[in-house]
DNA sequence: ATGCAGGGACGAT
DNA sequence: ATCGTCCCTGCA
């Protein structure tokens, strides 16, 4: 049986898995995601995909898995990389998802310098305590916190969300988006060069918590996010960043060269190239998230 | 038990 | 341009 063409090159299971979104989590056969003030929901019914929001918002699914993408031309455009085109066909299903800008932001200045099980302890305890309680299918959920709600916590609060050092970042970027100078709305409409800039004036936001926001939540599907396994992917299946041993951390202008390098490299769509690579490299190293 | 790594970034040399 | 340091936790 043929999968309706929306679905040939989708599932939600293997994206929310894809180390790109940290909030979700599989509670019997439904996955519930907190996407901004909201519960999301999904799960299969007769091969079938079904979506619910709390409250409900008809079609979120469409805007936060990228469903009006043209995959077809995407993926055409990346396949031009032998090794991402192998692991397009290794992963169906898997996509870049579109993540709210303000919760995207504070996600990944939490994720400097730490682990994704941590990471999900930090946000799921900012918004047991700043977000809003929702009951759905029986079950307590807490939203993301807003970013007034942030912006009015005190560092020390902060820090005993098991923020660490990084209590400091979260006010500052909060504090950024509440007044203005951090504007969503007009990185959303800048390019990848300015937007980029304007997010490196924050404190706390480097170049790869900054092409993580770019891409994840400002719609520049060019930028391309090195972190430590598409470091040593870069490494090892494209000979790049030679002589960096794979135990040690980019530089600073390691990673500007090798990031520039990539997008020159995987094209327009360099970003979408890297989540498979990276989907990749941690399904190869066993990690259970 | 001490060390180290885990989706980095900052500040001082 | 490099290097030590930053909170915190799990694991060897």
């Amino acid at each position: 049986m043929r999968q309706p063409p929306l679905l040939a090159h989708f599932d939600p299971e293997t994206s929310v898995n894809s180390g790109q979104v940290f909030l979700w989590e599989k509670s019997g056969q439904a996955w519930y995601g907190i996407h901004a003030d909201r519960v999301v929901k999904f799960y299969r019914q007769d091969g079938a995909l079904v979506f619910e929001s709390f409250p409900e918002e008809r079609q979120i699914e469409r805007s936060m898995f990228r469903l009006d993408d043209d995959t077809d031309s995407i993926f055409a455009e990346i396949a031009k990389d032998p090794i991402v085109k192998k692991l397009i066909a290794s992963y169906p299903g898997l996509r870049l998802m579109r993540q709210d800008p303000a919760q995207c932001t504070i996600s990944f200045v939490c994720a400097s310098n730490t682990n994704i099980p941590m990471i999900r302890r930090m946000l799921g305890t900012l918004a047991k305590k700043y977000g809003q309680r929702i009951v759905a299918d029986g079950k307590e959920f807490h939203t993301f916190p807003s970013v007034q709600a942030l912006h009015k916590a005190s560092e020390g609060e902060l820090r005993a969300c098991g923020l660490g050092y990084r209590a400091k970042a979260i006010k500052a970027a909060v504090g950024a988006m509440a007044d203005g100078s951090l504007d969503i709305e007009y990185l959303k409409k800048a390019g990848y060069d300015e937007a980029r800039a304007e997010l490196l004036k924050v404190y706390g936001i480097g170049p790869k918590i900054a092409d993580c926001i770019l891409l994840f939540s400002l719609e520049k599907l060019d930028a391309f996010p090195i972190d430590v396994w598409i470091a040593r992917a870069l490494a090892s299946h494209y000979g790049w960043l030679a002589g960096k041993k794979m135990s040690e951390k980019l530089t600073g202008h390691q990673y500007i060269e090798a990031s520039k390098a990539a997008r020159t490299y995987f094209g327009k769509y360099a970003g979408y190239a890297q989540q498979f690579l990276y989907y990749h490299m941690r399904q190869d190293a066993g990690k259970k998230w």
